[in-house]
DNA sequence: GCCGTTTTCGGCCCGACTGTTTTCAGTCG
């Protein structure tokens, strides 16, 4: 059992536990080892393999550490398997809709006999939500809006979990396998899509059989579905099918293209080259192309790039020679949001520094969150100065790589922010985002966040729409009066690149680069290893057909430095005359 | 349940916000 199966067991555990009412510091303390096991840089299976004491890792003691053994070892926790028998089994489904926590969950359950989704949106719809006592039409609506995210994503998996698990696969069968010449990530994946309905994997090999019988032997997988001389289908312990197709290696470009799709894309391929009186070979079959760039020319295409491949308008302007020279990861010079323990980040702000120069930045924004996130550790204007002070110390220790005093700070509810002019003039990076009251209704929260972005000093909006995918549905807001604002005043939109969230998304990217937003691609990361991040916020902005000249942390460092030293509302036009 | 003792108990980041109330419970991060 991996990593993130055993935190989302840890984090039922500590569902199920308030639900029985048990007290909150033992409900938290299963929450904190969720939280850890999923940050963990090192698979717990290998941990135990090597001998490691889990009682070394902060948040583990006795009792966990055996609880977390059982379960990788043996796939089992008597204690758990116990403790979900006291509940229906549909009941987690309800606890982790969005603005319905254990409680609401035990009283719908106690009181009104509600066991799954289908129940309570019966209910919220039928009136007994909102008659039950401290409940209302609001809190009815909520459930049903609650549910209605929930069942969007339900069949398909986000990105970040199958992109580990496609990763792993795609290792395991390098190590396992020495006949293998190619294997690569096809499908949704490969487009970056936001959620993942399969694994689509390509491979050339010299030893076929070895490799299909390697994949179907892979130590998660659950289920043998399909088996070809050819492909092999399995179903993986993640809860996501895996596909592996052999391609012939003179035709591997066919087949690569093929199976990365989207469907679309490659239906509006052959009716263009239809229309043409040109056929698109077979992913298969023997005339088919060594690689994708072949296909496309032969074609009479500009090579059109995976996350474009949406079957809309990219096949027209490939033919006129249309598709821009998109955004890449080697274009990123910075990364503008980062969390470090001070806050509620993992790692050390000298250890943030060093991998972000490790990974050729030059410069880094630490911001931490405000006082506001009481929760998160977040900095008083005391603790602020401080850490200020740390970020010069740093700069000067690990050297090479500017490092940016910065605040990833709350808007209010009300718009206001959450620390005064006076403490803001003093940063060289402020991040405006929101974190409570997200539920308000479109109009207060549009004028909420443009009161923010007319700050002078908020440089930048973090993770707008504040989703996490397949978890959390967007903030309802009027984004088109948003981008619009951001451009009128010189504030910048980030592409949040953590893969929870891709926020900008790529729809979202288009219409801000159309309206002329610098956008900013950053990794939020709290630990070292999300600072290589960076490529699932490159994606979203590729997907939303941005160039380096788009996005605003493609410049190198005096040329950003410069353009923070503008006031906001010169900002843009300096941003447009980059013209790169 | 974890942790760190001034070791075997007592403390453990908590404040904003909403919808429901008419003083607060529940959720969120």
């Amino acid at each position: 059992m991996n990593n993130a199966q055993v935190a989302e067991v840890f984090e039922n555990i500590a569902d199920l536990l308030a639900m029985k009412g048990e007290q909150a510091f033992t409900v938290r303390a299963y929450q904190r080892v969720a939280r850890t096991i999923s940050h963990l840089p090192t698979e717990l299976e290998q941990m135990l393999h090597e001998g490691k004491n889990l009682q070394d890792i902060e948040g583990i003691g006795a009792a966990i550490s055996k609880k977390i053994t059982e379960l990788v070892q043996n796939d089992k926790m008597p204690f758990y398997e116990e403790l979900k028998s006291e509940f229906p089994p549909g009941i987690i489904d309800i606890v982790r809709l969005s603005g319905v926590g254990p409680k609401t969950t035990a009283r719908l359950w106690k009181g009104l006999g509600i066991e799954t989704l289908d129940a309570l949106e019966a209910a919220a719809k039928d009136g007994r939500v909102a008659a039950m006592p401290r409940m209302g039409v609001k809190a009815a609506e909520k459930i049903l809006r609650g549910i209605e995210a929930a069942r969007q994503t339900s069949d398909r998996m986000p990105i970040s979990r199958a992109a580990r698990a496609a990763e792993r696969i795609a290792a395991s069968l390098i190590d396992g396998c020495p006949g293998l010449r190619r294997i690569a990530i096809a499908g949704s994946l490969r487009r970056y899509e936001e959620t993942i309905g399969n694994i689509d994997l390509v491979a050339s090999t010299d030893d076929p059989s070895q490799l299909l019988d390697t994949f179907e032997q892979l130590p998660n997988v659950t289920e043998r579905l399909e088996r070809t001389d050819a492909s092999a289908a399995v179903l993986l312990s993640e809860g996501i099918r895996a596909d592996v197709r052999i391609a012939g290696k003179k035709t591997f470009g066919s087949a690569f293209q093929y199976y990365t799709g989207s469907k679309a894309h490659n239906e509006a391929l052959i009716v263009w080259a239809g229309k043409r009186g040109i056929a698109v070979p077979a992913p298969d079959s023997t005339d088919g192309f060594a690689d994708e760039e072949s296909l496309y020319l032969a074609l009479s295409l500009q090579f059109i790039p995976p996350e474009l491949r949406v079957g809309d308008r990219e096949i027209e302007a490939a033919s006129k020679n249309e598709i821009p020279t998109l955004v890449e990861v080697a274009d990123i010079k910075g990364d503008l949001h980062d969390h470090t323990h001070w806050s509620d980040g993992r790692d050390s702000m000298e250890d943030m520094v060093k991998t972000a120069k490790d990974r050729g930045l030059q410069y880094i924004a630490i911001t931490d969150h405000s006082v506001g996130r009481g929760i998160a550790n977040g900095l008083s204007i005391e603790r602020l100065a401080q850490h200020g002070q740390q970020v010069r110390e740093v700069e000067e220790s690990v050297g090479g790589i500017r490092v940016l005093r910065g605040t990833e700070m709350d808007i209010r509810a009300d718009g206001s922010l959450d620390y005064e002019d006076e403490v803001l003039e003093k940063l060289d990076w402020v991040i405006g985002s929101i974190h409570s009251a997200m539920d308000q209704d479109e109009a207060k929260m549009t004028e909420r966040i443009i009161k923010a972005i007319h700050s002078p000093h908020v440089d930048v909006i973090g993770h707008l729409t504040t989703r996490l995918i397949g978890e959390r549905a967007p903030i309802r807001a009027d984004f088109e009066a948003i981008f619009r604002a951001a451009a009128d005043t010189g504030t910048a939109l980030e592409i949040n690149a953590s893969p929870e969230r891709l926020d900008l998304k790529d729809t979202h990217i288009a219409r801000a680069r159309e309206l002329g937003v610098p956008l900013v691609i950053s990794t939020d990361s709290h630990t070292t290893e999300s600072l290589d991040n960076t490529r699932f916020g490159v994606a979203s902005a590729r997907r939303g057909w941005c160039t380096a000249a788009n996005i605003l942390n493609t410049l190198p460092v005096d040329d950003f430095l410069a353009y923070l030293k503008l006031p906001k509302s010169q900002r843009i036009k300096a941003f447009r005359n980059y013209g790169r």
